[in-house]
DNA sequence: GATGAATGAGTGTTCATTCAT
DNA sequence: TATGAATGAACACTCATTCAT
């Protein structure tokens, strides 16, 4: 029933995800899905309420995902776990920064953020101020625990994702998600994790 | 005289920089200038020929930076200096990143990749790849001349570049280059530059 | 029941004689009566169909209000009545010029009548040949009665009517019909009316 | 070489005063002035510029023609003429009610009065204020000169100009301008302005 | 060097209307 | 009775570009 405009949505996601949202027409999202223009104004006020769609749902997408890691950090076998990465591997990873529907939004978000102030925030706070303070109070805890020696969390939480960025935007934010980039991203970042610990190990 | 191509080719850059390529009229720019529209048809073929003049004076200065830099390595002393940071503070930092023209230009080729394949090489070359390359080379001087460790240059230069380059985009590649979002750069990269090589120190 | 048609009908009229017939689209009514743009369907072939049915009750509810007048002409004391304008008072202007629903009736005329013959022709007889024949009809009853010098009733009737006819375009078919604007109209047609019996009276 | 801007006037006037502004688009005065809707953008900001430079042109003329009548009025043998009719029937009906462009724009502030507060006040003045002032200004020019009896100058001036409004309401702006047209407002409005003078002459 | 004038294709959006439900 | 969903045609307006001057 609301198949269209779920089309209309997700048509929009990978045309604006390209090129921009002012780069994308009306027309092209309709010739893509298949619908007269006019009919787009059905569904959605204006082309703006399109991209605001979006955003909401990627707000709500990200909220729900940095909630769910945020309560492991609760749980006493949680931050062994994020640091041997399987859960940062499967939320943050696979979950959000390689999922179709985010790693679109996050390309939209880096491109428009120029232009838009409400996109510029969003996009500081999803890729970088939330990301680094889960991570900085992932290591307050492992210290706590005395799992790891006491040290300045903030900067550990930069060494620690500044290098997994890196490969995102190279990896992931480039050209299109195809699987050889994944495959690029995960070796890049597995390795870079496995040594980050291995060091930290070392010096206990 | 060329006064009036110059200012095309400036106000082209501030807008593109900020709104992408397509999202500039020739009408936006012609504004700016206060010329007519069918004036900037005497300086340039068409308006994808400005891009391309902007994208080649770009990829000169890079490479005039990059050479000087490289260029030090073969001097004795250059090695330490660029370890010491005043060499890449000034010319990588001062000269390219936050100089006003080629921090258009970056924000503009992030922008583009996504369109534009010529404009995803040149990003990733100037951004990722030669960066790298050259950070890996002084490692691999330092670890020559026995100053450094040996150890994995490219993986040195990675742990190295990653911060630099979160910095770089979360400071100096989001809205308007202030002076507080160039001394926010500034300080953090310092700062990270600092404890690097501290903890190389600490390790010989 | 037939409350949506009414509603219809209302808001439309409404609508129309401000902005005229082709400036007010089927969107603007049924934002204001609340129903979505295909329920209008139900109950009016098409949009005309509102501005026919409009102009329909107009003329019924003019026609009733001129064969009120006529009948009393043949009572005795109808031409002095009407002479001493309570009767003209109260049917023609207070239940037609400033009438709701015929004074909006009677904009949309003035604004149609350019478009469209058939409005034209509504329009002329209805604020035009209608009124003066009937004025001039009065005027060769009281004659007839010996109590108005024996006179061209034509002339007379245009230069009773003309005034009434002014301060009706200046006060009641301009901007909204306020009280304001309604006591303005009746102050200065009342005047002239006094004036001119006085002068008719001097004569004899 | 400003044929293609005046033809988008006259055309655009010529349109607007039979159906309105707001009913006309600019394909209709495209295909009659033969050029593509984009060629109207380089000599109009917008369709509303075009009526505006329509009203300024408008009431430049209609000032100049206020302006030569009332400096005959300080004329000694003005008064007299502008009672023996000349020169109101030059001035005020052939070139300004009958006036093509004039006529033009009347219709069209008579059906934009409505919808349009500026639009309203110009079609007052020009329509009612200004002809009502001036010509009790005539009227107590005359009674100054002995040649009127003397009386209220504002009630006269609305005898006078009531049947002149009526007439050219029912003859000049309801259907197209035509020649009969014309010919039944002049024979209507002279009959009137001679008995008129006829009357005042008795009473002295 | 620069512009006045034009244009064909395209922009986002609104229109009256239809029709199955 | 009313609506959800769609549509073809039209809307005002902008686009990059051309070309004679």
């Amino acid at each position: 029933m609301q198949d269209t405009k779920e089309n209309i949505l997700m048509v929009s996601l990978e045309l604006f995800s390209q090129r921009g949202f002012q780069a994308v027409s009306i027309r092209d999202i309709c010739k893509k899905v298949n619908i007269k223009e006019s009919s787009v104004y059905y569904h959605f006020q204006d082309k703006r309420a399109i991209l605001e769609e979006l955003l909401q749902r990627f707000q709500n997408t990200a909220t729900t995902m940095m909630s769910r890691l945020e309560s492991m950090l609760n749980d006493k076998s949680g931050p062994h776990k994020i640091g041997s990465h399987d859960i940062i591997g499967n939320y943050f990873f696979e979950q959000y920064l390689m999922d179709d529907f985010c790693n679109k939004v996050i390309r939209l978000l880096l491109i428009e953020q120029f232009n838009n102030e409400e996109v510029h925030i969003i996009y500081d706070h999803w890729i970088f101020a939330k990301p680094l303070a889960f991570q900085s109070k992932v290591f307050s805890a492992l210290m706590e625990m005395k799992i790891m020696k006491h040290a300045d969390s903030d900067y550990l939480a930069e060494k620690y994702y500044a290098p997994i960025f890196l490969f995102a935007q190279r990896w992931l934010f480039c050209g299109p998600l195809t699987d050889e980039r994944k495959q690029s991203f995960r070796a890049n970042v597995y390795q870079h994790m496995q040594k980050f610990f291995e060091e930290i190990a070392e010096e206990n």
